[in-house]
DNA sequence: TACCATTTGTGCGTATGTATG
DNA sequence: CCATACATACGCACAAATGGT
């Protein structure tokens, strides 16, 4: 039996409630002993329950069975481009403003810096087969660009950029639903006061901020995933 | 230097471009030399980096730097009383309705069950210091309920008692933006059409079904994630 | 196709570190 | 302060997948 083995047991004794929850279960060594395996063996399998919220363990006090297990959902974010490619739908994208700007008050607490620090702003709307799919705001950071250089982000969406070239940072997202303002709703070919479903996303680098995105999702869009 | 600063300093790495998108990284046993530990404290470093979408790994060929890292967000759902109470606000609950009842077509696809088939139908307000804050629709296989003892729902809230008492399943969730239904506005205190923010999520165990619910957040509801 | 060489995946036994009751 | 249980590490071995011959 391996790693994976002694996981599924351990599981299986939970959901059977062989053990209940906040109950100490077996020691790591115990458990080895039992299930015929090393103590490492146990070790991975039990990491891998707590990870994903089944199990708590501390030092000295062992391991138990969560109270009240935090289900954790993971959601890939992919980019536009492979959302709508994954549809089964030609991607699409235009640019509608690029221009300096000093960012607004909102985004400057997002971002961490002053409000009215100058940065690149980016209006691009996203197209699924044509059809409006993600109407997008975003501001920018030029200073981390590598290089300096600013890309032609008509070629290539600043969204798909970044993630190739600026990516591995960190960052926050927030979700929301909101009406769409009549510009945005024109963007998407709605109409005004339509529910839209938002992303709002921020993402720096230790150093600095990166970039803040708005995206808007008209009527429709469902954003999925499993437990 | 233990597995984490392996991973710190290969992370360091991919982000300084050492390492460029795509392009195979030097293999565990090399760089097990270079930092001067064992191979499967190297192996524990690229494991987390691969499992964060940063590395891809296959047998053979080796690890690379992912060419399009998928951004992996770990959405933590915790039952709305923890939510509420984490806001700091008085948590409470009122069941609106409470039957049996065949389940409609959309949600017996869900579920994946035949539509029409008999479950407790339940619609429950959760409140945050009194003032609307959630509303639910459930629909409840009561098959699957322990001992086939349906429990007070007026007492300890569905989403909290099964949490607690048929919890460790599998799912999936769903979120969009809807305009509020009159009913559903009425419940929550707010306008018919006004933005709501939905998450549907269905549940089951490897045998049967267990719930299906759809949670209704009214307008400033967000959701929030740390990449 | 068949086989081989390479690389990651996993396992074992042991030892030591570390938080904590 | 100590005993305990998990956390991590080491070195070795073999398994499994797979790119190339």
């Amino acid at each position: 039996m391996g790693w994976e083995g002694v996981r599924d047991e351990v599981l299986r004794r939970i959901r059977a409630r062989d053990w209940a929850p906040g109950e100490v279960i077996p020691g790591e060594e115990a458990l080895a002993v039992e299930f015929g395996v090393a103590r490492a063996t146990v070790n991975r399998a039990l990491r891998d329950l707590a990870e994903a919220g089944l199990l708590e363990r501390r030092r000295k006090a062992g391991t138990r069975v969560a109270l009240l297990p935090v289900r954790k959902a993971t959601l890939e974010i992919s980019i536009i481009r492979q959302e709508v490619e994954a549809r089964g739908e030609v991607y699409g994208h235009r640019v509608l403003e690029s221009r300096m700007e000093g960012v607004p008050l909102a985004v400057a607490l997002r971002m961490g810096v002053a409000a009215g620090a100058r940065m690149m702003f980016l209006e691009t709307l996203h197209l699924a087969g044509g059809r409006p799919f993600a109407h997008e705001v975003r501001w920018l950071n030029i200073a981390v660009l590598p290089g300096g250089v600013v890309p032609d982000f008509g070629e290539v969406s600043a969204n798909e950029w970044l993630v190739q070239n600026v990516a591995y940072a960190t960052g926050d997202i927030e979700f929301s639903a909101e009406s769409a303002r009549p510009e945005e709703a024109a963007a998407l070919g709605i109409r005004a006061g339509d529910p839209v479903f938002v992303t709002e996303r921020a993402t720096w680098t230790a150093e600095a901020p990166i970039t803040f995105v708005r995206l808007l999702h008209g009527p429709g869009y469902r954003l999925r995933t499993m437990v």
